[in-house]
DNA sequence: GTGGTCTAGACCACC
DNA sequence: GTGGTCTAGACCACG
């Protein structure tokens, strides 16, 4: 796991983000146990406490199960994106493909971009 | 201007964001002259250093010239993202899309969507 | 017996709830001897001591009677609640239903569902 | 604010649980202030961080708005409770209700208890 | 062993 | 001033 400790996005969010990561390109399969809060706050050298929140926001996001008798594992299926927080993320986006597109970036270069995620995330088992 | 003052996001942050998609779209001209510091400070309701460093962030990025004399402009010219920045505009998109992959979004969702806002921003002066 | 796993309330919690809504039901009938703790804690896959504990919450609020020659029976009457329990199950129901009126239940939404569950117990011996 | 700091119930969970109530009770107005973080933790006399984490879930809950400029305030209108989230109130209420049963107390007994409840809580402006 | 809660104290960004 | 994040270290309940 990569964190970027200078970056201005909080870790707890940075290791949430690997974890997504991580489940859509299949290398974390449904089902799998992820390490222990102390575990992994060693693992990446911060506090239990932000590995704890972390773990937290994936709960609440529905991509794990927190069972005290085995700890944190993937969740078996997710639970498609609800209309009103897919618009958060089509509004962010908005913004964020004008900003690319008044400086210079084209439709052609972000659709292949989109392309190249996509197929690295198929390939796995699906939902 | 809409602000969301109980968004996570920084209002000095909102204001870039609702300038740079008024760029896009075309209703901010290149050379327009932007409402000075007070007076959109006053329009938005939010302190003036806010507004400043909402300026100020337009400036570093490119988007506008801040000229003592005749207040804050849109630029002429914008200049292409240099690649640093476009990579980490394509990790942020990477880890998104993963989300809403997870989630249940198609491939097929997200390039309609990109379309449409492509669309949106097409039919302007060009650069 | 179902148990919920990834649900924050204990295991030994959620076996106790389970045999105190089979007694209301009239699935489970005073004097009728429960299974033991080995054999429930097979059945239900979890330890030992987490049924003992359930047992031992089970007879602490007088439900059960444990006897090292016949194993753990239902009582044959339970008791009354003494003032000082049933206030505080009052307290603990005026903060969820002010929870659920704040959020739109109405009043008979909640009343019809107290006339369903005190259905399902009614019809069978009583105390 | 009354806190029990010998309860089993999380302090933080206190917290919330007198705020719901105190908004069911009309105590509490919509778009009114809440006491700063660090305001209601000296007068409660907890640590900044247990009202930091009554006051997130209670805008998890849609209760509140959190806005930098202000601090804390009740949000203007609360969203309906999701299905999901009714039937895990029925479901709770469905053991707890057939505990008391097995225990004496009459249907008649709980009627009057939401009625009661129920007045208290009318009475003031509507959602 | 696991996660959950609480404390104490620090620093930061935003306004 | 506000909330947000992180650290360090403690104790508890559950299994």
């Amino acid at each position: 796991m990569i964190i970027d400790y200078k970056s201005d996005v909080p870790i707890y969010e940075q290791v949430c983000r690997e974890i997504i990561l991580g489940i859509a390109r299949g290398d974390l399969q449904r089902g799998q146990a992820l390490p222990s809060v102390r575990k992994l706050a060693e693992e990446v050298g911060v506090n239990l406490h932000t590995i704890h929140k972390a773990y937290n926001q994936l709960k609440d996001m529905g991509y794990v199960n927190v069972d005290r008798r085995v700890g944190v594992t993937i969740a078996d299926q997710f639970g498609d994106l609800d209309e009103k927080t897919k618009e958060n993320f089509y509004k962010d986006w908005e913004v964020q493909l004008a900003d690319v597109y008044n400086r210079g970036v084209t439709k052609s270069d972000v659709l292949d971009m989109i392309e190249k995620f996509y197929e690295s995330f198929e390939g796995r088992e699906k939902r």
